[in-house]
DNA sequence: TTGTAGGCGTTATCAT
DNA sequence: ATGATAACGCCTACAA
């Protein structure tokens, strides 16, 4: 049986109350009283039962974080940020993977609820209008990192937008006119706003949209493969969501011996190390995947402690890393 | 104010005993009275309360993950088949990073066990003796997935012996004879072990052991760094811990104009997706990260569920992916 | 400044 | 098959 409160009361003389007061840091206990107690708890190397206080004062000192895939690079950044500033707050972490599946979002949500978490994180952005709804009317404290349609959820993302539309004219500038836009495969609502921002500046300069291709690809084998299609169309500049299908795409080049960026451009959007580590180094869009995740608790921890909060949403400013695969 | 199992039974007109019955599946529930419960679950969307359930019944159904760096592609790789085998169990996870810092790992242990988990799982290794103590004087089941020098503790790992003594033989049949050894900077018991054995192999072949050279690097761009001591003292064959580095040493290469594999042979042991995004592509023991994070919950469910086990220990095999930057 | 007592939402042990 | 009732370990008024 491991030691309790009572049993440090015992050793001291005194009430579980008082124990309590001093576990607590309440200063209405005599220094005195304190040290004795804070002595006797040493000797009986006595912890406190994180369970048994999360019920009684219905605080978990607990936050839960949903994340498509723990083992892609771009969300394992991301998370390394929210870790560390949870930990700078004494929150633990408890994590549910659900590849993109709205159905394992839910569950896990749920799951998470029923365990009492202080507030939720969701890696990745939501477009499901169940989870959405679930969201909203939950009274646990909820931020998303990355898009969501609903405006009305506290989120911390990155203006992708503005940076896709600067890459876009940097394209149109140096005369590219054929741009490859390279999804997911989950055709997220932001994937999809974006090829339209591109379709948009296209047409601002007079160009058809039809000089935008859409593709999809999730991996880097895929990256090589689908090189051939973008090949096939002759484009001249590629976007891609993900730095390891772009370096697919980079590498894809390579075998086919088209130059880049000379005849060439290609662009990611994730900023994951993969991007310096491809010979050319990729460019990237600078997303500050960390900050997206500390920013992210942070806010969470303001909600749950009740804080002000200024804005529901939050755009990280973007820079763009023009490397070796771009002409400029 | 949530709703319980209170108010679950109250509609339900029974006691709160029968719903905890219907709850946990207790075959001792009339039909009839087991559809009525339900029917109330439901309608009142009632989920039950974890914590609670985790303080009466002392089983939290939840593990703990001590990691030194969730952003690292190794770690995340075996945390993804960590994830995939608790959730078929239905435990939730919980995670700390460390830095492969000693006093984190020991302060991240106890909040763990303060947090009633089940069971916790080390990911890359022990070898600190205070946290071995603890280990092992703890009633929560723990297993290690990585090395350690304790050998009554429960763990899984990979060969990595076996497979750089073949890797160092391939080197000495192809005419290698300097090896530069290349670990991470934090010079695990694992990594000193492998130097020991890199050294015994050469000996065996009556090379003397001078001709490995001890050199440390953590990420890709030390690798980089670092290739220009390696290409100073001319050794033949690089063996780097991290892919990643490995990456860098071999890039270093290309800047430096030194061919490989013809003039240099370079293999990694960690295996991440990094290994083939590289061109050449890297050679590497291929550890099978995510079953050893499979392997490794599964044992874990194992002794928590006190089930017998065979062995304290479990090696997986390796093999070695012969890539394009070795001569085979 | 300290102690008493009543929850918190379950599970689990007895009765019935 | 079902219902009381006592834990589980802590927090927190309220009282002293």
């Amino acid at each position: 049986m491991a030691i309790t409160i009572y049993d440090v009361a015992r050793e001291a003389n005194v009430s579980m109350a008082t124990v309590s007061r001093v576990l607590n840091g309440n200063p209405n206990v005599k220094p005195e009283t304190r040290r004795k107690v804070k002595d006797v708890i040493e000797r009986l190397n006595y912890k406190p039962n994180a369970v048994a206080r999360g019920l009684a004062s219905k605080k978990t000192k607990t936050v839960g974080v949903i994340i498509p895939d723990i083992s892609d690079l771009y969300y394992s950044a991301v998370l390394r940020g929210l870790e560390d500033i949870a930990e700078m707050y004494q929150y633990q972490i408890i994590i549910t993977n659900t590849d993109n599946d709205a159905k394992k979002e839910k569950n896990a949500f749920e799951t998470l609820l029923s365990n009492q978490v202080d507030g939720i994180i969701f890696l990745g952005g939501t477009d499901d209008q169940k989870i959405i709804d679930n969201i909203q009317r939950s009274n646990t404290p909820v931020v998303v990192c990355g898009y969501s349609k609903e405006t009305s959820i506290n989120r911390v993302n990155a203006n992708y937008r503005d940076a896709i539309a600067r890459i876009v004219e940097g394209f149109i500038e140096r005369g590219n006119k054929k741009i490859a836009y390279v999804q997911s495969g989950y055709h997220s609502v932001l994937e999809t706003l974006l090829a339209d921002k591109i379709c948009e500046v296209l047409e601002e300069h007079n160009i058809s949209k039809d000089n935008m291709f859409e593709f999809s690809a999730n991996t880097y084998e895929e990256g090589i493969e689908l090189f051939n299609k973008i090949h096939e169309i002759k484009a001249d500049a590629v976007i891609a969501i993900s730095d390891e299908v772009a370096g697919g795409i980079l590498h894809g080049t390579l075998d086919m011996n088209v130059k880049v960026p000379e005849e060439l451009e290609i662009i990611s959007c994730s900023n994951t190390r993969i991007a310096y580590m491809m010979r050319p180094k990729l460019s990237t869009i600078a997303v500050p995947l960390y900050d997206i995740g500390a920013v992210g608790m942070r806010l969470l921890t303001k909600i749950m402690n009740n804080e002000e909060v200024d804005e529901k949403v939050t755009m990280l400013p973007l820079k763009i890393n023009y490397a070796k695969t771009t002409r400029v």
